[in-house]
DNA sequence: TCTCATTGGTCTAACATCAGTCCATTGATT
DNA sequence: AATCAATGGACTGATGTTAGACCAATGAGA
């Protein structure tokens, strides 16, 4: 007979004896989200997507990219092979050959934003309050540990990238800015997770237009955000980071209304 | 000839044209921790150590579970069959049967704790700031939006549960707080992580003995995060959970020096 | 012009995992 | 004492995935 040594609050809904449901969920949840062919095609296309591989860049050799990617090499390959006939990427044999990023993606049509913000759902909810988290929670930690001055020549040099990009690289390079701030936090789980999250919104995020107006805007606020890191405010640091992430919230919410 | 349309700042030793190692480590990192099997062992275990299904408690039935865990029924019995040999589980046959959980883990000697973090190695240090960033967040995120009465009296319920708790419960009832604390912030991606990580840590915690003088240290921090989270008052609730999350940091960095 | 290190392309045999089906056992309920 | 719904146990055939070895092409550099 079960003892059931343990708490019973409100938790009449729970299949069986344990916690309330969500916590159930999250430990139980599914140990994989799809098959290896899949899950690769998915990564390649958030490192093309998120600008880690730019365009006309190279990926890794296929040696190599399966054993970071933690696949066999015949599954990687089938996934190159989908990502070359959808046109993303261009294949060279030879030395000095490799994998190659095509030109930039295609602008998305206006319209796609609403249709891929109601695709989402409440996982875009999910996703922005978990973005929120991390990023606030990372500048806090970067602004409270402090740089080297190697991590400031970077972070600097992100910014200004950013506020000189030319269009059609704002995107790319303000994925970099902010994943940069998550990076320098010296959590690898915050880095893959801030990745992780971006790469949900960020079909959202390419299809919104980029106004000279909101980049100017997103560039005051970044521009706050470094300066507070940098002095070591990590209250500053917060305070503008919630300012900036809110706005594009809003903005990406706005999709939904 | 590949374009190289980008900044290109302090980024020599990426080992391609993209960006600085640890943000393409991030998103080009292993597609899977290890196979089904493994993986689903990890989560059963957990599932054991984090209280999700008490001592004595039963699984939900092998097809639910397999469904719930996205893996074939096959591979979950061979998982279960693991836990069994290992002595953590029980199966009965028949109807009202099913996968039971075996008596209270036995106690980890002393000297194990030490063992552990140095397994853990800069593990440790990861899974602690990825601690922080989120619990932190979580808290300041439900401090700011505020609690439905179900979720104070949810709340409540597992705080008075972790101060009234028996020693050998404490730990599983400590992490019943601290995971309602982040599923509460409403975003299932961020329920996941914070189980996740707690996971990570569990085995350190369980490995510290259970002081009477912690217990009651832990019990008013614990009452400060609740009242700043009900009071709506996330910078209240922001500092309280920085200084106990600090504490238990402390004390498991401890097992390094 | 030739070399050759590096890269993609291909194949095989072994293993892992899957969906689906049917059987065996149990014990609360009738 | 008999019933029977729910549970674990066992099997099959199909598909996904892997490691490793070997071949083919390329072009910068000697």
């Amino acid at each position: 007979m079960p003892t059931d040594a343990g708490e019973r609050a409100s938790e009449s809904a729970s299949a069986f004896e344990g916690w309330s449901d969500p916590t159930a969920d999250a430990v139980l949840r599914p140990v994989r989200a799809g098959n290896a062919f899949e899950e690769t095609v998915e990564r390649l296309m958030a490192a093309i997507k998120l600008g880690v591989v730019p365009p006309g860049g190279r990926f890794p050799a296929e040696r190599d990219l399966a054993a970071r990617l933690g696949v066999s090499r015949i599954t990687l390959r089938e996934a190159l092979r989908a990502l070359q006939q959808a046109g993303h990427v261009e294949v060279r044999r030879g030395r000095f050959g490799g994998t190659f990023v095509t030109g930039p993606l295609p602008a998305p049509e206006p319209g796609e934003a609403r249709r891929r913000a109601e695709d989402m759902g409440p996982a875009l909810d999910d996703a922005l309050t978990f973005r929120q988290v991390l990023e606030v929670g990372a500048v806090q930690v970067l602004a409270a540990r402090g740089l080297t001055d190697a991590q400031r020549e970077l972070l600097l040099a992100r910014l200004t990238a950013v506020d000189t990009a030319a269009p059609e690289d704002y995107r790319r390079l303000d994925t970099a800015f902010h994943l940069t701030l998550a990076e320098l936090a010296g959590s690898s789980s915050l880095t893959a997770a801030a990745a992780d999250v971006r790469m949900r919104l960020n079909d959202l995020l390419n299809a919104i237009p980029v106004l000279d107006r909101n980049i100017a805007h997103s560039a005051v606020q970044h521009q706050a955000i470094v300066e507070a890191v940098l002095a070591g405010d990590p209250d500053a640091a917060r305070l503008a980071t919630i300012e900036h992430l809110e706005g594009t919230a809003a903005l990406l919410r706005g999709f939904l209304a």
